[in-house]
DNA sequence: CTGTTAGCGCTTTCAT
DNA sequence: ATGAAAGCGCTAACAG
């Protein structure tokens, strides 16, 4: 059984369903049938063929079933990019989902794109349906386009003219937040991040507004930086400069909240008893730093496989639906908010 | 411009290249000339055609011209998971190269998936070439038979029956971080991680055996959890109820070493001044803890663009390599191995 | 239960 | 510079 492949580069690249009712001695039909395993075949016709598959080393080829079907059954995603946890569970959220729906999944990464607009040009050629995080640098005309050709659902994104949304909840969780962290009595709370970027991060910051008003105070500008450590430890250095007053953060995700809080207790500021941090996403760092990082946990997996799920519907033809879809999230209070450590 | 689609749900899903060829007024084979842009096309008419196109919201069934061609013009990475950054960065990387040599990319992630045999089998339908993380979950079966059929590189696995490698170096580094550590005057060092779980941690226990033999030391017998962040835990509290005597562990990735170092903190011990505890890897959370986790760096990206690359060129008809291709690492040295802090 | 046959939509000679 | 036509490999009626 070993050494009976002498060829070490065999690739037998023939081998079609024509070879392989050949070499079983039926039609291609049948062949076809007992692939598809839908139809009853004889059940001695039936060894014949996989006997026949077995031996040619048949792989059926996708693209020719795609045409046949008219289905690529396959769902697209285009992401911004990887680094950090919360694309990488979307993204694992989906392909489960995908995967239980027998669904192929391609994807794109914006940001190693050049250009973009042909990129999922490309992709919309390939895959039965689209999911599209909504970041900016998707611009609305990209989505738009597709939309017309191919069902597509846009998560976290901009209610674009109607391509159908879903988002994790924002605007509540950002509420209960920043009410928290000014229930331990901070009254110069700043709200770190631009609320431009998207409807997020603008969501978390009216939250951030809503929790002042409520108690008849003053909510600050927003501190518009961008998501990256970089920007994070800059904007800590500009307050350790004196630039700005603050006794507490309120950061748009974790990774601003990290570097920023790192940077802080480096330069010798005690968290949180000089000045609270909290931030958003609950990733893993936030466990393991001191203080622990008091954030808001996302159902990222669960925005994933809704995508999928939600294509796959679109797909079979069921209709789109007008209202966004929005998954709720939950406040995880730890210590850097200013409540006492609890491990 | 805004109001003249008047059906939401144009979805014009008919429009193929006869449609656009009728519309344009020529035959299909001018339009697919001008849509491959290869063949010169008389200005005119290009405008026609473009214009038809624009009109109709022409997109190409790919399913249809990989057929014509031949080629499905993507390439498949089966990946265990994407929680942590490992693979993720992996993926970011294979999918930056794909892009640049327009390759779409199909992924499957077997965590996810029960059959995974059957899942692989299904992405070769629709695939160039294929490549493999090379963890035990994939068999070596799988790998064997896709690679009668289709080019596959290994990544980070074993040299499966001839099957083309690519991994990053261990062994070397191993034995310079393992060395770098007895340097320090441990002489109770423990390494931890399942040296049976894959070449990777195989080699980096023989790098830390390595290091010790030059030195007249006895290595210890490997303490074998797995790569988790539970298990790393479950250990470090085996380690406090003095299961183990232990002034040193090198763990075969940061997410063990991190979830050790913090259990060990959280129970009162100084790290590194009671144990050093150094990982592999370089997590973006190495470099937030305190003590900064002195690690490895792996060239991940570059690991999965060169598997990107090497699947196009073997697609391309290339000869594969028989030797494994091997990427060098890098020492980062913090302070939880004894070193000072020096930020 | 099985075979025949007509497409699926695109690329690519081969003519003109 | 353009058109006609022959496939690419598979599925799905339709007959038998």
């Amino acid at each position: 059984m070993a050494k009976q492949q002498a060829s070490p580069e065999a690739k037998s690249a023939g081998a079609t369903i024509y070879s392989v009712a050949d070499h079983a001695g039926v039609s291609i039909a049948t062949v076809s049938r007992v692939l598809q395993g839908a139809t009853v075949v004889a059940e001695t016709t039936r060894q014949k063929v996989l006997a026949a598959v077995e031996e040619l080393g048949y792989v059926p080829l996708g693209a020719a079933r795609s045409l046949a079907v008219r289905h690529h059954e396959a769902h697209g995603l285009v992401l911004p990019e990887l680094s950090g946890p919360y694309y990488a569970e979307l993204l694992m959220g989906f392909e489960a989902r995908a995967a239980e729906l027998a669904q192929s999944i391609v994807l794109v990464l914006t940001n190693s794109r050049t250009d973009l607009a042909a990129a999922v040009r490309q992709l919309a050629t390939r895959v039965d349906a689209i999911a599209v995080f909504g970041s900016p640098a998707i611009s609305a005309d990209v989505v738009r386009l597709l939309r017309a050709k191919k069902p597509v659902v846009v998560i976290a994104g901009e209610p674009h003219d109607g391509a159908e949304t879903i988002a994790a909840e924002n605007l509540g969780s950002a509420r209960e937040l920043a009410g928290h962290v000014l229930g331990h009595g901070r009254r110069r709370a700043l709200f770190v991040g631009d609320p431009d970027s998207g409807p997020d991060i603008r969501n978390r910051y009216a939250g951030y507004v809503a929790a002042h008003r409520e108690r008849g105070l003053d909510a600050a500008e927003p501190v518009r930086v961008s998501l990256s450590e970089a920007d994070g430890a800059a904007f800590a250095q500009r307050l350790l400069d004196g630039e700005y007053e603050a006794d507490a953060l309120m950061c748009a995700n974790d990774e601003l909240a990290l570097s920023i809080m790192t940077t802080l207790q480096d330069a010798g500021r005690d968290v949180p008893g000089d000045i609270a941090v909290v931030g958003w996403d609950d990733v893993m760092t936030s466990r393991y730093v001191r203080p622990g990082l008091t954030t808001v946990r996302q159902p990222v997996q669960e925005l994933g496989a809704l995508a999928a799920n939600r294509l796959h519907e679109l797909v079979s033809g069921e209709p789109p639906r007008s209202q966004a879809q929005m998954l709720p999230t939950q406040l995880v209070v730890r210590s850097s908010c200013g409540c006492p450590p609890t491990h």
